[in-house]
DNA sequence: GCCTAAATATGATTTCAATCATAAATAGTA
DNA sequence: TACTATTTATGATTGAAATCATATTTAGGC
């Protein structure tokens, strides 16, 4: 089942596809035809600097779209890649242009979907303005951006996984999180800000 | 006169207003009636965080808008400060969203600006996660975000005007860079990555 | 079940931007 | 013009995260 808006899309539009953990979904520079909804798996962004260091762009879970930004980009400008086995929807670009014409509801929830994401970059620039780790991951947490893999939580909110170990130990012993487990910590919902 | 999609816009929904360098145009919590375009001037988007630290989410100049984002919001998320003397024009959130029910031309334009924000907010993300002080500002004067003001620079690219002053001088110390005057700096083209 | 690889975790050291301090140049204003 | 505030600029010090190193635990493949 498609999210909104683009399950008002044409079936002609859309086809399903899978892909194995690892696999690169497509890269940066290479011709943009699709955008994707990721009905399973993990699906990150990644973008290489003139240095060779990576960034991550964009964590893509369940339920979630990616690449839909270059809908208006001749080619992609960053590499999408499989984090496990994934379930994919591929959502082709001509179609989806052709909808936007047509369909003004389409376009205007288009509009909202983009203004929402351009909000949560904001958030995401905000959290990674607070300079001390210790508070950054637990700005991150409340903020609902731990999901599964600390590796990749530390670097979608730029830190190091040392860095960002160090900081859920020293959360634990403050007892401001508890750990359920290895690499499992649940907030303390009685110290969040009033 | 406005740029796309905006100029597309019914009268009703237009209407020009001044400000004075330091005004708030509005407040982090208040009511969203409208977004802006900025016939000229400069104003900055901040955001304060619990801790009172305030981030620079946004700079608008000339010919560009702000508080887009929160046409889908009740309320703005930031706040919006004059940095000098504005001239601007006032954009009815009512109407623009009227205007995106009935006119699909409108809205598919209103979806390609903000997909071409969410792309610039990534490679503000990228800019930023570049560690050191140095390379970060050669590549944020590349990317063009040097305009006029050094501090407003700094803060933009996540430095301390101190380190961006120091990178700078480091850079035109090293022939990266040359002063053209006081805060005034141009890059050597030679220098760019081929 | 064994072997390898990756994630989790923590210790030691270094590095570099933040911070604190100060001064000159400029802009604004009374 | 004199006075104040701000920006530009640089020096000294500090602190905290990056880096380097090394276990341990877990997951996955054979």
């Amino acid at each position: 089942m498609l999210a909104s808006p683009f399950d008002q899309l044409p079936g002609a539009a859309v086809s399903r596809r899978t892909c194995v953990a690892g696999e690169r979904i497509f890269s940066q520079a290479s011709r943009c035809r699709a955008l994707y909804y990721l009905v399973s798996g993990e699906v990150h962004l990644l973008r290489f600097g003139s240095d060779g260091t990576q960034v991550m762009i964009h964590r893509a879970f369940s339920g979630g779209f990616f690449a839909e930004a270059s809908l208006f980009s001749p080619t992609y400008h960053c590499d999408a890649v499989a984090q496990m086995d994934c379930q994919l929807v591929r959502l082709d670009k001509t179609h989806i242009l052709a909808e936007m014409k047509n369909n003004s509801t389409f376009s205007a929830a288009l509009s909202a979907h983009f203004a929402h994401q351009v909000q949560s970059y904001r958030r995401l620039l905000e959290l990674r303005a607070i300079k001390s780790a210790n508070e950054r991951v637990l700005a991150a947490i409340d903020a609902g951006l731990m999901g599964g893999n600390i590796k990749a939580f530390a670097s979608e909110i730029g830190l190091t996984h040392e860095a960002t170990y160090r900081a859920l130990a020293k959360a634990t012993s403050q007892g401001k999180l508890i750990k359920t487990g290895r690499g499992q910590y649940q907030r303390i919902v009685g110290q969040l800000p009033a």
